[in-house]
DNA sequence: GTCTATATTGTGATAGAC
DNA sequence: GTCTATCACAATATAGAC
């Protein structure tokens, strides 16, 4: 992905990035980004299939630096999960587009998803079962927090803490 | 509220409702709306200010039927947690509206989204930790399933009675 | 590999006739 | 309370000149 092209594809990756942090999903237009190449928008095509390679190509980014965040926290349950909810808050967009779109399977390389589950089952250990009810209360926990559909006067800090308590049982 | 106007603002609220079950909130235009009705779209706004007081009407309804689809469920957790996935997979665009989507707070009934967040606490009972805990697992659950994130063999049954068993404590 | 011009389709919303 | 006509945009994408 993105690093096997040429230059003009790289920084088409490179810039889609940028708006797709900046400004959402929704703003992730091929004009948008052709604006922030200074060309125009039937140029990316040049480069480019359509949309769908784009955001395919930041979802497996996405899979990969979630999944680096994850591994380079501390062993802990606790530190995993903490990790989740930074990772997650701090790059709400790559987020949504990583872990709660549908993928793109069809233009992910073999093996990446299977890469993030494996990965999520080493966050909340114990068998399949435990692991997805961790995973979803993770999600859960973030999805609604960033939709603010938390009261204002919530202690999420508190919460996450409850959260993890939880999953160690 | 949908009942206190007149007979095409009534007919709006219906064929919103139905357009958005049967083709999801992005299909929800107030051109796709007409059709339904059998009138142009500008005649719309003779009835309605605009899309954004549509919306909000179907966030009161979905409140209120997700609020009698939870007390209508058996006392038990077990029962209100598996009535809370029913509802949500049953109603999965008026699922995202409801609860998942930021509310448009400024248009909905005052004391309506408390009255969510009371029953949130009555099904997961204990302190407000536990319950926005609890509540971000079964919402993760729900999301997740409706993104298509778990593998496709994976018995979701038993990843609920899991999670269930884990919010028992 | 860039451009202009265009096709096609979609959106929310307003003005004013009837 | 409906209509037509229109505004002002937005989107993805293609054709063909340079």
């Amino acid at each position: 992905m993105a690093n096997t092209y040429g230059p003009t594809r790289e920084r088409i990756f490179v810039e889609s990035l940028a708006l797709l942090e900046s400004k959402g999903l929704a703003s992730l237009s091929m004009r948008n980004l052709a604006d922030r190449l200074h060309i125009k928008a039937p140029s990316l095509y040049k480069h480019v299939e359509g949309r769908d390679e784009i955001v395919a190509d930041l979802q497996a980014y996405g899979i990969t630096q979630f999944g680096q965040a994850i591994a380079a926290a501390n062993k802990s349950k606790r530190a995993k999960a903490l990790a989740y909810r930074r990772w997650a808050t701090e790059n709400p967009h790559l987020y949504e587009v990583t872990l709660r779109t549908p993928l793109l399977r069809d233009r992910l390389p073999e093996g990446l998803e299977d890469g993030v589950t494996q990965m999520i089952i080493e966050i909340t250990g114990k068998d399949h079962e435990h692991a997805r009810a961790v995973w979803a209360m993770l999600h859960g926990l973030v999805d609604l927090e960033i939709a603010g559909r938390f009261p204002e006067n919530a202690d999420l800090d508190k919460t996450w803490l409850r959260a993890i308590q939880m999953a160690s049982q």
